[in-house]
DNA sequence: TTGAAAGCGGTACCAT
DNA sequence: ATGGTACCGCTTTCAA
């Protein structure tokens, strides 16, 4: 335990040139060794010698120097900005992370927040990846897809509602959730349908693709739809409330569960009845949706496993297809409850 | 727009080389072109032969190939494992994360999961990190903390409940919410504290901390203390709630506001009155807790913000102290609502 | 069984 | 104002 706890950072660190001199062999047999290369077969004692200077010195090969040479990477990055919030979405990603390590490749989430477009592009082209995965809300452009290809990266993925051209395509479609909904709410006999907005930023992005679905799926069943910008806040809530009779709308769709269970406190709150004047339907099918009374009818969203993503980049990688796949990962149907 | 989308993938990546062929130059003029060297004077023809040739090729630095001979990177690894859940936190390393960026660091986010202690520190060095950042529940051994100062980090952090010998130390201690949580029940007169422990494993970590901080205010003040473990469904809340009068339990503290909405509701269901009968209190002052009935009494976290948290780890690498700083990032303190 | 040496791509010194 | 060139650390022929 007594071990120096801040060895000096003067000295950089040791190469593999340094475990050879104290080994007293040459820089070529540490990487033998160290590599456990089959087709060089080395003495016990020299293995055992290298092995000991190694760890003697502390060791740690430069992965840089590594990839240099070999011409190639086995990391995937994977933008990290604009995530979808919730707990579901952070496990499909957890997961994903995880069967890709089991695959042998280093994951680097690369924080594109503050990069724009093509010069995020540029950023990963960089580090070389042998794939890029990026999730909703940091798709590339065609041309930074060419860019990557063209950089050595054997798989561009992008999930998300529209594909890009040049990169494989996992439809995940954030308008399906809308238009469940809708559809849910007007089989249900509802045709004034609002649309809760978030007017925090983070998920602007699905807000408006979800606002889309619903929109779709209303405009087909001549359901008239009001787009409903709300705060994530009890007085905005409230204010919406207040007003609310004097919209005339019989159902609506919030957004996700959260929001519906903010809006659905201030509908009660304001004397709304809850499902008879109004339906309320939220989405992520939150379990504290159902503690309320009446619970909280919602949207079940089914995605793919993580490990089946992982299992289809790593399929890209090792067989480029020659042209972009495309496949679908999202289900989304409404689950009835009370307060619909 | 009809640019070819699948450049041949054959051919790799274009190098300052071929820009330089392209451009008539030598590898040196384009690499004084492309970064701007302010040492060396360059023709303005010349400046725009080399973009034009750049631009034309596609051509991406390699970034491997610049910190091999830099002999450093800009590199800030942060592993990514058993973060604790929720907003709160997410916002924090979203934040933390965008300011390093606008610092210039690349921040890569390591998933650690599946690599133990040492194996992690070792897969870390590899990259030759400028700084490491450990979140709660990724902290390295002193002796891995060892090898990534050896290997060139000029700064490991830690933020968590305790500290690492040789390492940053920013102390973020879930303790905290738990004594809070059992400071503000004693104060109002309970003395049979139950403490909810969830069943599930993503933030064992953090019950485990909590518990341990209700049990050192508990103790101090002659309250006994009961962990009860419970996972985050209606039938294990339910069960519980049912053994609820057996334990003669008059307050409890719910791990976070999820489980306490979750056990609220079902002890309400069983008809146990909260909170006269039993007090309730959560934590994390989620916005949900605010819409039940009683309002949920909840404690409420104070992290320093990210920027502050990124600027600190550019300080430790710009002049990398001596000693190994230890700073303080977390209040908690209970919110008195009407659980409890 | 081991070593010498070439080179991966980029930078920066020293010439010209 | 530019070019030649010696590195950075590692792998991998090829020779001995």
């Amino acid at each position: 335990m007594s071990q120096t706890p801040r060895p000096p950072v003067g000295r950089s660190a040791p190469t593999s040139a340094d475990v050879a001199r104290l080994a007293g062999v040459s820089r070529a047999t540490v990487s033998y060794v160290l590599n456990n290369t089959a087709a060089v077969r080395i003495s016990e004692p020299t293995r055992l010698r290298v092995r000991a200077a190694a760890e003697e010195l502390g060791y740690v090969p430069h992965a840089a120097a590594r990839s240099l040479r070999a011409g190639h990477t086995r990391t995937v990055v994977m933008p990290s900005a604009r995530r979808p919030a919730g707990p579901l979405p952070l496990r499909f990603y957890d997961e994903f992370q995880g069967e890709l390590r089991r695959l042998e490749y280093t994951v680097v989430e690369y924080g594109g927040l503050g990069l724009d477009g093509d010069e995020a592009a540029r950023a990963w082209a960089e580090l070389r990846p042998v794939a890029v995965v990026c999730p909703g809300g940091t798709q590339p452009t065609a041309h930074g897809v060419s860019l990557l290809r063209r950089s050595g990266a054997r798989a561009v993925v992008t999930l998300g509602p529209h594909p890009t051209q040049g990169a494989h395509f996992l439809a995940l479609d954030e308008r399906r959730i809308g238009a469940a909904a809708a559809e849910h709410l007007i089989q249900r006999g509802r045709r004034a349908i609002g649309v809760v907005v978030p007017r925090e930023p983070v998920p602007a992005h699905c807000a408006r693709l979800r606002l889309e679905g619903v929109r779709a799926a209303a405009d087909g069943a001549g359901a008239r739809t009001v787009a409903l910008p709300m705060a994530y806040e009890e007085e905005s809530a409230a204010a919406l409330a207040a007003r609310w009779r004097a919209t005339g709308l019989d159902g609506v769709f919030a957004f996700d569960d959260e929001y519906a269970m903010l809006l659905m406190r201030a509908l009660q709150d304001e004397g709304v009845d809850v499902p008879r004047e109004t339906a309320v339907i939220g989405a992520g099918d939150l379990l504290l949706g159902r503690l309320l009374r009446p619970r909280l009818s919602t949207v079940r969203v089914d995605t793919v496993s993580g490990r089946r993503l992982a299992d289809f980049v790593d399929r890209m990688v090792r067989e480029p297809a020659a042209e972009p796949e495309h496949h679908d990962l999202m289900a989304a149907r409404a689950v009835h409850r009370e307060s619909s």
